[in-house]
DNA sequence: AGTGAGCTTGTCAACGTTGTCAGAGTTAAC
DNA sequence: GTTAACTCTGACAACGTTGACAAGCTCACT
């Protein structure tokens, strides 16, 4: 009966609960009611109001929502990765979002590269937008800027990288052992001489590879070359230089293990270059969707980042369910996938 | 000298504009116009203010702000793309979150499919928490839907594919042109017989590329061979085996086009089982990291996918600045890159 | 001395929603 | 016919913030 119904082609504003409540003719309260389906509403008034809120195509405004809920919270997480174009990220944030949607809750991503002044900058922007929680792969050497965080009940998981300075629940992979087994692999098939292709060193990640690589020397009783060892190697044209550079030594290596996606990338030019690919031995860390069909196909030790992905989203939304167990790091596994360029021979073959 | 200094280890919400104002023994205001950067406070009185934010390390709450604040603008936008482990759409909401971050503005994402329901239904999420605008890459084959949305002064900019049945600014490449180049390129390197492998049907790029390629077969006189169109590929492994099927019939084609990234996986895949990738001809749709470093390396037409989320962007916050300009549609180039895969010369070759 | 301008500061209401609580109406029981 | 219990409904305050506006103060000018 009133003026209310009047469907020019421009309104700006959104409905809102005070719309609906005047087209319905009833009170702010009830609409609320029949908003969130809380019960003591009558069938008829009920259907009143859904019939104005349809009329309106009214939908609440979960800020202000938020706001007077109580917990305060806003079924908002933060996702924090290197760099979403790799596939490896991309995997970790449609998992996350993936276990986010049926939860009602939103995904926030911001890519940081390796960049630690990034890291926090995007942790104050998000702690400004008061998200439930953050999951982190961490570009920084200190998380303790985020106890703040904490003891604002803002949940953290981190990935990949463990963090530091911090206690917090972590999803990662085995590095020490996957690495381990790669250098097992490759020693197994004849090789002494295997070159180590690493990213930054400051990296834990990066870190714990190298230990790895130490160690199945150290078991197969090889005396480590350090002049094979080479780290802090940036991006895939550094690697293609390093490991061109290495191969044309007086004693070159026999097989080359590269402890990152682009790295294996770099190397595999490399080897080409020199036509040396189906000569030198090659196991890169992480997998990349088209090393099957290179020749020779590139052996690797794939991560599952799916798994990660859900891994880290599970702890963050049992902690946000209110879970208090002491902080767990889980450990995804690592698995060898043999394709040829880890299995060429090397002169120590049996 | 008040009590509100004790920093004890657990004190669950955040502090608030209030907490700093009585810390600082002053007005809520006060303190929101520091904290906004607004004159009218002495150095004194902003030093003090500033102490107190920094001691109770408050960040104000976006959301309370953005709910008062003229015009209701939230400083989020919502992406809708297709799956965000393809590097393609990573790339472009890498593009659009640089793009936001200096406006200080979050990105909201989510990965749809090609599921029409599922697009309407992270509308309908990203509506209730009143983002500013959307980005979306449609499954769906109807926009209209979002009439209400636009109405109520949500800017929509649409990516690879133009809406339906709605007005609004759109970002693509240039299907049919470069399906035409790439078609024209295998005609000029002696092929008449190409097939073509598309994927589904009902999107409108897929439909554009197969325009292309009768195009160019026209331009060149040649008579199309329905036999050598296949559409509605799902993904690789279905490429696979329609590629395999075409390569074991009588008359099979001397040369194939991929109409996307994965269809020209699952070509290369048949090819290399049957050995025939250093006979048959590829050119593909999309460019995919490991491409160059194939045998032969695989001629694409790469689209600039970075581009195109920049200019989604910039389309989308001049929309947010108020630009009423007629809505328009903006053309990415798309470049052929020869590299040997697409030069494999046919039987009519001069 | 009185007036007005300019500066700083604070009070109050409002954004859109929900929690608390009380009022109105109905039914059942004494 | 009064009371109790229950159901349905709405008034009001509050979440954390900012816009509108006014009060208080100082200073200069008439």
């Amino acid at each position: 009966m009133s003026e209310g119904t009047s469907s020019s082609t421009q309104r700006l504003p959104h409905p809102t609960i005070r719309d609906v409540a005047a087209l319905a003719g009833t009170s702010l309260k009830t609409v609320s009611r029949v908003v969130n389906g809380e019960p003591g509403v009558s069938p008829e008034l009920g259907q009143r109001v859904r019939l104005a809120i349809e009329r309106l195509d009214y939908r609440r405004n979960l800020a202000a929502s938020n706001l007077r809920r109580s917990g305060g919270r806003t079924r908002s997480i933060g996702l924090l990765l290197s760099n979403i174009i790799n596939p490896l990220d991309g995997a970790i944030q449609r998992a996350i979002e993936e276990a986010a949607l049926v939860r009602d809750v939103i995904v926030i991503a911001s890519s940081i590269d390796e960049d630690a002044g990034r890291e926090r900058e995007i942790v104050g922007i998000f702690t400004a937008r008061r998200v439930d929680g953050l999951i982190i792969k961490a570009a920084g050497h200190d998380q303790s800027y985020l106890v703040d965080q904490r003891r604002m009940s803002m949940a953290l998981v981190f990935v990949d990288r463990p963090p530091a300075f911090l206690d917090a629940d972590t999803v990662v992979v085995d590095n020490e052992l996957g690495t381990r087994r790669g250098i097992a692999h490759l020693i197994a098939h004849g090789h002494r001489r295997i070159a180590y292709l690493g990213a930054l060193h400051t990296i834990v990640t990066a870190e714990q590879r190298v230990a790895g690589y130490q160690a199945a020397l150290a078991a197969a009783r090889i005396e480590s070359d350090e002049s094979l060892v080479r780290l802090d190697i940036q991006n895939s044209e550094h690697a293609h230089a390093v490991a061109r550079e290495l191969l044309q030594t007086e004693d070159p290596p026999t097989a080359f293990f590269a402890a990152q996606n682009m790295i294996t990338i770099g190397v595999v030019h490399a080897l080409r270059e020199l036509e040396l690919h189906r000569k030198i031995a090659v196991v890169g860390f992480d997998d990349v969707p088209l090393f099957d069909l290179l020749e020779p196909a590139i052996t690797v030790l794939a991560q599952d980042a799916w798994a990660i992905g859900r891994q880290a989203a599970t702890a963050l939304f049992d902690r946000l369910d209110g879970s208090t167990a002491p902080t767990r790091t889980h450990v995804i596994p690592v698995s060898l996938i043999e394709r040829g360029s880890g299995e060429i021979r090397g002169p120590h073959s049996a």
